[in-house]
DNA sequence: CCTACCGATCGGTAGG
DNA sequence: CCTACCGATCGGTAGG
């Protein structure tokens, strides 16, 4: 068997190649057609193998939606949250996150489609952990735009309502992000951060005078 | 057989209640499991019928889902079209596109539910046409939002991009709505409206002053 | 990692 | 609308 190190979740992980293999074809499978309509064979035949073959590697298929969500939601989490709590101003905190969240998304388009689409059909004790991971990365948000309200930065503005809002904007990225599409990287990111941000500033919004 | 009309589409359909009670229990399970994990035995349990006796009311599971998505894509389409075609000015129009948009997921939940979140189940013809009305309706949004900037009423921003940002956070709704949740659907639709629309408006944003 | 198999469940149909 | 069935496919396993 052969051993490599990779990096996952912040922290070094010991992992045999072919079941990073296995991660990768069942991220882009599970991605494209959903977990249920994606068999175990299927994700075999990507890799040559039979389809019993599979489970010398893995215990279900559970356990590779498993692998895959738990590791995006950990991705979200463990980069945005020292962002979030840094002691910047609300309004730069929040450009931060943003342009920390879509570099994620950009960066494991799979994985991250697959976490916001699939999460739903773990199994209950799997489901309520994610759950309440991403309620803890909401709350990131909804804490600095409090801040940010407190501070005066930002509009007095309803702060769960202004996270779910953001969020959600967020969310969708993964269903319309391509990569040879009419952006690049770095023009999403900060047009994307303007734009969502803009929505939350005090005063004048964005790069125009008042009237 | 009994028959009444219901309206659907905008215009009078000649129906069976039998027929929009499969269409209301498909639409419930679909939402919560989701198309591919939903049989066509659990939709039948939850009108306590026998598995194939569904078939004497619909030719197929796909054509449950056809149903639904089409019936909901059409149902934002012609309810958002005249208003992004009104003489209003540009935010009026976005204020009310808006509106009327939460105004349909709220009214038709489970449906919104199943059309953001099952369409890609459709075979190759049907996906295709859903595709179709989707650009459609993102086009609507695009199109105010540059008749806004060529008026000098939004900021001068990327309209493909601002739509796309717009109808992200307005497609999340389905994920996190609940009738019982902390605002009623007037304030939700105000706030969210508001929310959306200040990070494209021109000068001061919302309701507070410049600085 | 393969061959060969397991029971369970799937969407759909025939005949009444 | 039911009973009884169809072939196909599913996730998973035993034994090598």
């Amino acid at each position: 068997m052969v051993v490599v190190y990779t990096e996952a979740n912040g922290q070094l992980e010991r992992s045999d190649t072919r079941k990073e293999d296995i991660f990768r074809a069942a991220s882009s499978l599970f991605s494209i057609r959903g977990y249920q309509a994606t068999s175990v064979r299927d994700i075999a035949r990507e890799l040559d193998l039979q389809g019993g073959s599979l489970y010398s590697h893995v215990a279900s298929k559970e356990d590779m939606l498993w692998e895959i969500v738990s590791r995006a939601a950990d991705a979200f989490l463990t980069t945005v949250q020292p962002i979030a709590a840094s002691r910047e101003p609300a309004p730069a905190r929040l450009t931060n996150m943003i342009a920390a969240h879509i570099e994620i998304v950009v960066a494991r388009l799979s994985q991250a489609t697959v976490f916001f689409q699939d999460w739903r059909h773990l199994g209950d004790d799997r489901r309520n952990e994610i759950i309440r991971r991403r309620d803890a990365y909401e709350a990131l948000y909804r804490q600095v735009i409090a801040d940010g309200i407190a501070a005066g930065d930002l509009r007095n503005i309803d702060p769960k309502l202004a996270a779910i809002a953001l969020l959600s904007a967020l969310n969708g990225l993964p269903g319309w992000y391509r990569s040879d599409g009419p952006w690049s990287n770095s023009d999403l990111a900060s047009g994307y951060a303007d734009l969502l941000l803009a929505g939350l500033l005090r005063g004048p919004s964005g790069d125009e005078k008042a009237t």
